[in-house]
DNA sequence: GCCGTTTTCGGCCCGACTGTTTTCAGTCG
């Protein structure tokens, strides 16, 4: 069996750490091009492990060398080059690497002055103040490695948080600073706003009046368990024992340069700033200027500044240096998906369910207020033993629905079920009971350890089923709790694409299934359809939906690809076709 | 190591902070 993606990358961030090592730099054009080709790695949904040498050299950013040691990983499952560099270092020392502070120049040193490879070795250099006596380091140095060696684990680079434990900090974070006085505004940057996954450390970004006393603030808010620095302009702490969070207060005149700055990612800013370099200007996080007269052409707002570099606004979500920048030049972005383009909510659970905790009106109002034109009520089917409705309840709660629909009109309700799809792919219930159904989301709950080729086959029987409309978060996985189950991609978009079955983007963080690898694949290669849904157990959970559009627009979806963007005839004609087939 | 409508060779983004320094190296984002 090839190996995955993930298995590829982990090695080559080996090879980074071990080649950072050789060069004696961290950050030589080498280790850089590697880099980048894991970025182009984590980005694509293909199995790069499966390809030739050429086929690996027409990824942008995949050259000779990178794609002989991928080919050479997929065969031997080693790349000497690693194993060569392993025997000259010995694997301890990436762990000297990962401790804030110490790179490689520092790490080789001790190695050489002290013969220290690993942590205990240091932590033992430490104790006997040998660390002072070496060239370029002092008794401060000795004392800022021993406090990062107590925190290792809570804030090293190695350790990502899941983004939905992260958002929660962020907010919290956030609220605080904006009460601050002198404090205009305050905005969460980085990975968070770029809505990847997992996050490594929070980055907030503040414009304040000068004298404000925000950073002071900040290293004092409620949770916080460590200030590891704090400036004027620039703070970190470590929050709840859990997570890194840094601060960088800005003159409100350089907020858009800053934003775009600390939004990263850091690719896309390379990429940018040639491209300012290209045109006679240079961009920082102040501004972007002349280069030699030094003026101000934009700085203020990040449109401005990617006007100015002759593209459209990029969404943050895209701002990964894997193919935007040309589709902003081209005209080709996607328009981003924002979360008023929603018209319906395709997947809604109610307290009918055994872990709904709103009422049915609860949720029909919090639909209103949403200024929703239609919701499908999907509780759970009578497989999902915990949880699930048998025939009689489904049919009383159909009465139910019957009832409220003229007290809710123009909202339009659908009587609907989340089914569960079985080991073999079927589905709850009979045709006939399903048939009298106005909607279906068939979702995977159990049996996440069939192998790829039994969930596939799985998947398709259930997209088959003409009871099934959308297929909810298709892999199941739960971010840094569960991966989710593997199958076919491809086989899925295609059968999906030609039955007229959609597939979810669920809006909850610790969801966002499908992932945005996947729906950008499918994008590119299929005409399947896509439902953002919230799966809302609760009328809070409905504001979910601004996640599910964020992933939409982190997976390059279009607004025409996606069903409850529909008006509601439109949407209702697309649901029939397939039940009626 | 990667890349090319100025290049198959010669470039490759920008700045802050820290600690150790007499002018700068290392690290980080």
């Amino acid at each position: 069996m090839t190996p995955s993606n993930e298995s590829v990358i982990a090695v080559l961030r080996q090879l980074v750490q071990y080649t950072k090592l050789e060069d004696g730099q961290s950050q030589s054009f080498r280790t850089r091009a590697y880099e980048k080709a894991i970025e182009v790695i984590a980005a694509s949904s293909e199995s790069v492990a499966g390809l030739s040498i050429s086929e690996l050299k027409k990824i942008d950013g995949i050259g000779d060398s990178t794609a002989r040691k991928i080919v050479e990983f997929s065969a031997n499952g080693t790349i000497g080059k690693v194993e060569r560099l392993k025997k000259r270092f010995p694997p301890t020392m990436l762990d000297l690497m990962r401790i804030p502070g110490l790179g490689p120049k520092t790490v080789l040193l001790l190695q050489d002055r002290l013969g220290v490879v690993d942590v205990p070795g240091l932590t033992e250099a430490i104790e006997k103040h040998q660390l002072a006596s070496l060239p370029g380091l002092g008794a401060k140095s000795e004392e800022k490695i021993a406090k990062a060696i107590s925190l290792l684990g809570i804030h090293s680079n190695e350790t990502r948080t899941p983004i939905a434990e992260a958002m929660d900090i962020a907010r919290r974070v956030v609220a605080e600073l904006e009460g601050v006085e002198g404090v205009l505004t305050a905005e969460y940057a980085g990975s968070l706003r770029r809505h990847a996954e997992t996050i490594g450390d929070i980055d907030i970004l503040v414009t304040a009046e000068t004298d404000s006393p925000v950073t002071k603030r900040f290293v004092t808010l409620p949770g916080v368990t460590a200030v590891l620095g704090s400036g004027s302009t620039k703070a970190s702490i470590v929050i709840d024992d859990q997570m890194q969070v840094d601060l960088r207060v800005v003159p409100e005149a350089a907020f858009g340069a800053a934003l775009m700055y600390f939004t990263g990612s850091k690719a896309h800013n390379i990429a940018l700033r040639k491209r300012a370099l290209d045109r006679g200007l240079t961009l920082n996080e102040y501004s972007l200027s002349e280069i030699g007269s030094g003026t101000v052409v934009a700085a203020s707002t990040e449109a401005d500044i990617y006007h100015r570099l002759n593209l459209v606004w990029i969404t943050p979500e895209l701002r990964e240096d894997t193919g935007e920048i040309s589709a902003a030049e081209s005209g080709s972005l996607p328009r981003p998906i924002s979360v008023g383009d929603l018209r319906g909510d395709l997947h809604v659970h109610t307290d009918w369910s055994g872990d709904g905790r709103s009422t049915m009106v609860e949720m029909l109002d919090g639909a209103v207020l949403s200024g929703l034109d239609y919701i499908v009520i999907t509780d759970h089917a009578e497989n999902l033993a915990m949880n699930g409705l048998s025939r009689e309840r489904m049919l009383e709660q159909r009465a139910v629905i019957e009832e409220m629909r003229p007290r809710y009109r123009p909202l339009t309700i659908l009587h609907g079920a989340e089914l569960n799809i079985a080991a073999d792919g079927s589905i709850d219930y009979d045709a006939e009971f399903l048939a009298d159904f106005d909607f279906g989301v068939a979702s995977i709950h159990s049996h996440f350890d069939l192998s790829p080729v039994d969930q596939t086959d799985r998947l398709i029987a259930a997209i088959h089923n003409s009871a099934v409309n959308v297929i909810g978060h298709p892999s199941g996985r739960m971010i840094g709790r569960r991966p989710g189950v593997r199958f076919d991609s491809d086989a899925v978009f295609e059968a999906a694409a030609s039955t007229g079955t959609a597939l979810e983007i669920n809006s909850h963080l610790h969801r966002l299934d499908l992932q945005a690898s996947h729906l950008r694949r499918a994008v590119e290669t299929s005409e399947v359809m896509f439902a953002i849904s919230t799966d809302a157990h609760h009328t809070s959970a409905y504001s979910n939906a601004n996640w599910g559009a964020a992933q939409a627009r982190k997976g390059w979806v279009p607004l025409d690809r996606v069903i409850n963007t529909l008006d509601t005839p439109t949407f209702l004609d697309w649901a029939g076709r397939k039940r009626n087939s």
